[in-house]
DNA sequence: TCAAAATCAGATGCACGTGTCCGATTTAGT
DNA sequence: ACTAAATCGGACACGTGCATCTGATTTTGA
């Protein structure tokens, strides 16, 4: 149900923020997300373009968070690469009633709503702190990967 | 975030089940739910094989729901045509730890997991049964439009 | 037995998501 | 200035979801 394009700008961005505020290069982006580095570049530059990173050309480049991981939700980074599209009107184009739904379709926006307000409500600090013994981008080890030089 | 097969899908069913035990053919339900008439009849031959409609050949043929609107929910239908795929194991690849997902994925896993209870509780009765103003497939005619020869 | 009604199955076309590659551009350091 | 580091932008390739068309098959009724 989520696009994988979805899936690797969460992963990247969930890296920077625990990186934060240090740049990292779509190389080390790549590598710790797994997400292959070629395609990872369009990503990042969608989220750029959405001003959720800033991008550093040159030597000493790299990604930045705009945010700090307090100020950013999950849905900040959804909605920046492919947007959550309520129902807002009957798909069926029956303009009898402009904005009241059918049963069927208030349903499915519901779930969309659901969707919608469990990841605004998720911050990527709250990702980060969560008490648990896999860390954010699942290595196994028990101390966060520092950032190296 | 719903694909088209399963918002055509929906109606569909919805539809058949409104009309429900009669059976009706592509080109009513077509007409009823808008739905392009060559297309629906491979999300129908899918929907089939899921044992979700039965079709009959012929004249005096075309589809019937095998359950009752009752025993019928939406989840029923939206994964004969698209199931929703829960993150089960961690998408990294990472098999340090099997089923424990890392916060970012228990997060994203638990958005679908809300979007699958809600629809497995809804039967296709309840969305018609509805006390609303507007009929299941968005008409505006009060009478629920009745099985016409 | 024939014709009409209806679904079935395969081929096709198009757009888009996913992924790769490469040259151009910017930047820092020597 | 020159070189290396790094992103940027466009072009290309592939598979799949969406959609259509056409002919084959089944079934009913006269």
């Amino acid at each position: 149900m989520f696009s994988q394009t979805v899936e690797y700008a969460l992963r990247a961005v969930v890296y920077l923020a625990d990186q934060a505020p240090e740049a990292r290069t779509t190389d080390q982006i790549s590598e710790a997300t797994q997400v292959p580095k070629p395609y990872l570049s369009k990503v990042l530059q969608n989220l750029g373009r959405s001003d959720i990173v800033r991008s550093q050309r040159g030597i000493g480049g790299g990604i930045t968070l705009v945010k700090t991981p307090e100020e950013l939700t999950i849905l900040d980074v959804v909605d920046a690469v492919e947007p959550i599209e309520r129902i807002e009107t009957c798909p069926l184009g029956l303009k009898t009633h402009g904005k009241h739904l059918c049963p069927l379709h208030r349903r499915m926006d519901d779930a969309l709503a659901m969707v919608q307000d469990a990841f605004k409500k998720t911050t990527l600090a709250e990702v980060l702190a969560e008490p648990t013994r896999s860390t954010p981008l699942c290595e196994a080890t028990k101390s966060r990967s520092r950032k190296k030089t």
